[in-house]
RNA sequence: GGCCUCGUGGCGGAGUGGUGACGCAGAGGACUGCAAAUCCUUGUACGGGGGUUCGAUUCCCUCCGAGGCCUCCA
């Protein structure tokens, strides 16, 4: 019987206690990235959030028992444009952003499906993308057709959302409400302001299939539609947890909820909804125009992805974050204490209740790192970061690792240190400090242990 | 304009109707040739104003401030 996790719910607007459908099989989806540019630090959050769901789950149900799909958007209008501004196809734009994407967050410690899934075994963790998942889009939108909740016109096909009375749930906005605040000019073809698109046609040299219903020119999807038809095929059609950042509430949530119940027939399309915050930088929101835009890559070119991990996490999911340099020097400082901590030791076989209980609290990760501080063994240390994927590696791999990559000529520091060994011995202290100055100046620190010895790390990124 | 979040010490950040965690930085001390690392000790906070209450940072109202959504942005 696994311990009591509670998690807020959007639907409810409470902490619910976490219930599968079938605790011998839980199942989240995750709305993942359209993949048209190299993903920004704000696309990191979601990522790293619901991965350390995934973990939770995993730790709390069995490795075998959770399955955690999380989707590539690999059909868009600014996929579209931006193949064309390069001159490429959009599968080769497509590809090359999802392969960048994968390294990005491989390089963040993120689980990925070869770390997981096993041969022989049912994959748990799967990336659908769109465009293998066409078929099944069509087929939900001729079901919604055939059900009364769609309707073709103008070569689209549009759901009729007043059609579902109780169209807005989630996002708690009252159908009437919305109708009359509608501001958007509404396409003529539309019953309704509120309709949104289905399918739509394709000009000449944008992606295209044959459409569904019946219409002869060939077309797209739109955007919603995707969720509903892969998290149907891959989890069913009613699963456990539906995950995003919270701008997709609404529209992209709402809809995808109206898509899925209308054309299955089901009270609720996923029991629990889970929204994480927005991320700023420095204090401003991230665009562009402001030239404050990090993309992941950036942060790792300076940031262990153990550094962003952490540094992600010390905020609970809900709140906003602030990103800042100044922060991430904290979480640096806080690996480094942890990871000297830790030591060497094994992990202890038990997960410490006190790390665990504030992550069944809606992953009140801050409050779990707080715990992870007061543990006072090395091997409980590591056995509480496991839960959140930190500390894999003990120091002394860590430290190795660190030296080959930075690239340090150890005979030259082993002689150094000789040196400056021989001239504390003489006393020659001006001597003692060059030797030191020398090694600092070469990316390392010298400590000088109470037994006499010296021990030497590596200052040098990565990380900083 | 409508709807919704949020505002805790120098910084980050939990939490609670009744002496405000934890971390980072800072200060003092131990150790050191001097450092570094480590260890010990330590100061400072609940946006403003009302209200409910024996008592509010925690509940209610209001003001100020920050942010999000209102058709394709995580």
């Amino acid at each position: 019987m696994a311990p009591m996790l509670r998690l807020y719910n959007t639907l409810t607007g409470a902490k619910d206690i976490f219930a599968p459908i079938d605790p011998r099989h839980v199942r989240m989806y995750a709305c993942g990235p359209t993949v048209y540019d190299a993903a920004h630090i704000g696309n990191a959050r979601p990522i790293i959030v619901f991965d350390l769901l995934f973990r939770l789950l995993r730790h709390l149900y069995g490795p075998e028992h959770v399955t955690y799909a999380r989707n590539v958007t690999d059909v868009d209008d600014k996929i579209n444009a931006r193949a064309a501004q390069r001159g490429i196809t959009i599968r080769e734009l497509t590809d090359g952003t999802l392969a960048q994407f994968h390294r990005d967050i491989r390089d963040l410690g993120i689980l990925m499906p070869e770390d997981v899934n096993h041969p022989g075994a049912p994959a748990r963790l799967i990336e659908p993308r769109a465009t293998d998942h066409i078929a099944e889009m069509a087929a939900m939108i001729e079901g919604l057709v055939a059900t009364g909740h769609a309707y073709v016109a103008d070569g689209h096909v549009l759901f009729d959302v007043p059609s579902m009375p109780d169209y807005g749930r989630l996002s708690k906005r009252p159908l009437d409400e919305m109708e009359a605040g509608a501001r958007v000019e509404v396409a003529p073809y539309k019953r309704s302001p509120l309709d949104f698109v289905l399918w739509k046609p394709s000009k000449p040299g944008e992606p295209s299939w044959p459409s569904p219903c019946g219409i002869a020119a060939p077309g797209r999807p739109g955007w919603h539609i995707e969720c509903s038809a892969m998290s149907a095929k891959h989890l069913g059609q009613t699963f456990d947890i539906h995950a995003g950042g919270i701008d997709l509430i609404f529209p992209h949530h709402e809809n995808e909820v109206a898509q899925s119940r209308c054309c299955f027939g089901t009270p609720v399309m996923a029991h629990v909804w889970l929204h994480n915050g927005f991320l700023q930088v420095e204090g401003e929101k991230m665009s562009k125009s402001l030239g404050n835009f990090i993309t992941i890559r950036e942060v790792l070119n300076d940031w262990s992805g153990e550094v962003v991990r952490l540094n992600m996490l010390k905020t609970h999911y809900r709140q906003p974050i602030d990103w800042t340099l100044r922060g991430l020097e904290e979480s640096s400082r806080m690996l480094e204490r942890w990871y000297a901590s830790a030591g060497d030791a094994p992990a202890a076989s038990a997960t410490p209740d006190s790390v665990l209980a504030p992550l069944l609290d809606d992953l009140n990760t801050p409050a779990a790192l707080a715990e992870l501080h007061r543990l006072d063994t090395p091997e409980a240390l590591r056995a509480g970061a496991r839960l959140f994927g930190f500390l894999d590696q003990t120091r002394s791999e860590r430290e190795r690792s660190r030296i080959d990559a930075s690239g340090i000529d150890v005979a030259a520091v082993e002689d150094l240190i000789a040196a400056r060994r021989d001239a504390r011995a003489a006393k020659d202290w001006a001597a003692s400090d060059r030797a030191r100055d020398a090694l600092q100046a070469m990316g390392v620190a010298v400590k000088d242990n109470k037994d006499g010895t010296t021990t030497w790390t590596v200052t040098k990124p990565p990380p900083p």
